[in-house]
DNA sequence: TGGTTTATAACGGCAACTCC
DNA sequence: GGAGTTGCCGTTATAAACCA
C-alpha cells in the first residue's frame, strides 16, 4: 500500500545517505542497492513530495534548501524510528511509558505523597493533575488522563473500569463547642448551614439530600472547598455537611469540630476509573494501593478520634477497619500493614 | 578526452490478487 | 488449490552530463 506521506522509512534512508555521502553511487553501496535503484527512489521520493531536494546541475549532485530541511526531518524521523524499534525489540513492557492521573482535590491533599510515590513506581513517566471531579470525566473520555480517581464514577458511560477505592459517609460537621439536638433538624434550626458550591459534584450530592429530606436551609455562605468549609465550622460561623475524608484533608484539626451521623444516611464513593482494556494490571494495582494508602494515612487516623465512623468507612465491599483494604486482616486502629 | 556520476529503458523476480 | 495477471521493486546495460 503506497504511504499517505508520500514516503516511507525506507526512502527516508536512502534520501538521508544520498546528502552523507553526496553521492548515489556511495549511498547505493551502504544500502546494498544498485546505484540505478537509489536514483530511482530518489526521483520517486522527490515526485512523490512534489519538491526538488537535489541539484542536478552540479557534479557531484548536491542538496537544495528544500532538501537540507528535509534532511533535517528524516533524520529526526529515522532516530526515532529507531528508538521505537529497539523499543518493541527488548519488549519490556512492565512499565507503561507515561501515565496521566487525575485525582480530586479532597485525595491529593490528604494522601497526595504516598499515593504519588506508587504511581512513580508503577510507571516510566508519570503525570498528575488535580481539581474538582465534574472536569475529570471530560479528560478521561477524551484521553487527556488515563486513569481519575474521584467521587464521579462515570456511570453513565461505557468502556470504563470502575474500582471503588473508599466508601464513607456524609456527616454533620458543627463548632466543638455546641451542644444542641444531634439530629440534622435541631441542628439547622440553631446553626447556618455551610453549603459547599453548587458546581461541585459533592456540593450537589449535599443539595439533593436536602431536598430528599425535606429541607431548605437558607443559603448565606456558600465556598468553593473544603478549608474554607471547615475553617468556618471551627470558627463557629454555623455547620456543614461533608464526609471525614473531607475534614481530614482540609488541614483543619480533626479536634476542632464535632461531628454527628446523619440519621438518613448518605455516601461518598471515591472511585479508580481508567479506559477498558488500556492499562493492563495498572489499574488494579493502584486501586488496591489507594486502599492501602487511604487505610494507613487516613482511615486509622479518622476513627482513632471518631470511633463510630469505624463501621461505615469502607474500601471496596467490605468494612476497611474490618477487613483491611486489601482484603488483609487489620482492625481499625492496628496499624495496617505496610508494603505490598 | 577519459573517468566518474547520474538517468533511463528494458527486463526479471516475487508477492498479492483474481478467477476457475 | 492452482494458474494467470498485475504491479512493485530491483537489476543490468547503456546513454548523457559533468569535471579535471
Amino acid at each position: 500500500m503506497p504511504s499517505s506521506f508520500g514516503f516511507e522509512l525506507k526512502t527516508l534512508q536512502a534520501f538521508v545517505f544520498v546528502v552523507e555521502t553526496g553521492n548515489l553511487t556511495e549511498a547505493a553501496k551502504r544500502l546494498a542497492l544498485s546505484q540505478s535503484s537509489v536514483s530511482q527512489i530518489l526521483a520517486q521520493l522527490e515526485e512523490s513530495l512534489g519538491i526538488q531536494l537535489m541539484d542536478r546541475s552540479v557534479r557531484p549532485m548536491a542538496v537544495t534548501t528544500a532538501g537540507r530541511f528535509f534532511y533535517d526531518r528524516a533524520q529526526g524521523i529515522l532516530e526515532a524510528a529507531e528508538i521505537t524499534s529497539k523499543e518493541m525489540r527488548k519488549a519490556d513492557f512492565k512499565l507503561l511509558r507515561h501515565v496521566k492521573v487525575a485525582l480530586v482535590d479532597s485525595i491529593i491533599t490528604a494522601v497526595g505523597k504516598p499515593l504519588i510515590d506508587v504511581i512513580r513506581n508503577r510507571t516510566q513517566n508519570w503525570s498528575v493533575v488535580s481539581g474538582q471531579s465534574h472536569l475529570h470525566s471530560h479528560m478521561l473520555l477524551s484521553k487527556q488522563v488515563d486513569i481519575t480517581i474521584s467521587d464521579d464514577p462515570l456511570d453513565d458511560y461505557s468502556g470504563l473500569m470502575r474500582q471503588r477505592i473508599l466508601q464513607e459517609p456524609f456527616v454533620l460537621a458543627v463548632p466543638i463547642n455546641y451542644r444542641g439536638g444531634a439530629d440534622i433538624s435541631s441542628v439547622l434550626q440553631s446553626l447556618n448551614l455551610i453549603r459547599y458550591t453548587s458546581n461541585s459534584l459533592i456540593g450537589q450530592q449535599i443539595e439533593k439530600y436536602l431536598r430528599r429530606n425535606q429541607l431548605s436551609p437558607e443559603s448565606h455562605l456558600q465556598l468553593d472547598n473544603s478549608f474554607a468549609v471547615m475553617s468556618a465550622v471551627a470558627s463557629g460561623i454555623g455547620c456543614t455537611i461533608t464526609t471525614p475524608l473531607c475534614l481530614f484533608q482540609s488541614g483543619v484539626g480533626l479536634h476542632q469540630v464535632q461531628l454527628l451521623p446523619l440519621t438518613d444516611k448518605l455516601l461518598r464513593n471515591i472511585s479508580l476509573v481508567s479506559r477498558e482494556n488500556e492499562l493492563g494490571d495498572l489499574p488494579g494495582t493502584i486501586a488496591r494501593d489507594c486502599k492501602r494508602i487511604l487505610l494507613e494515612s487516613y482511615v486509622n487516623v479518622v476513627t482513632a478520634v471518631f470511633p463510630w465512623l469505624s463501621a461505615d468507612i469502607t474500601g471496596g465491599e467490605a468494612p476497611l477497619g474490618k477487613k483491611a483494604s486489601l482484603g488483609e486482616k487489620a482492625p481499625l486502629g492496628e496499624k495496617a500493614p505496610l508494603g505490598k
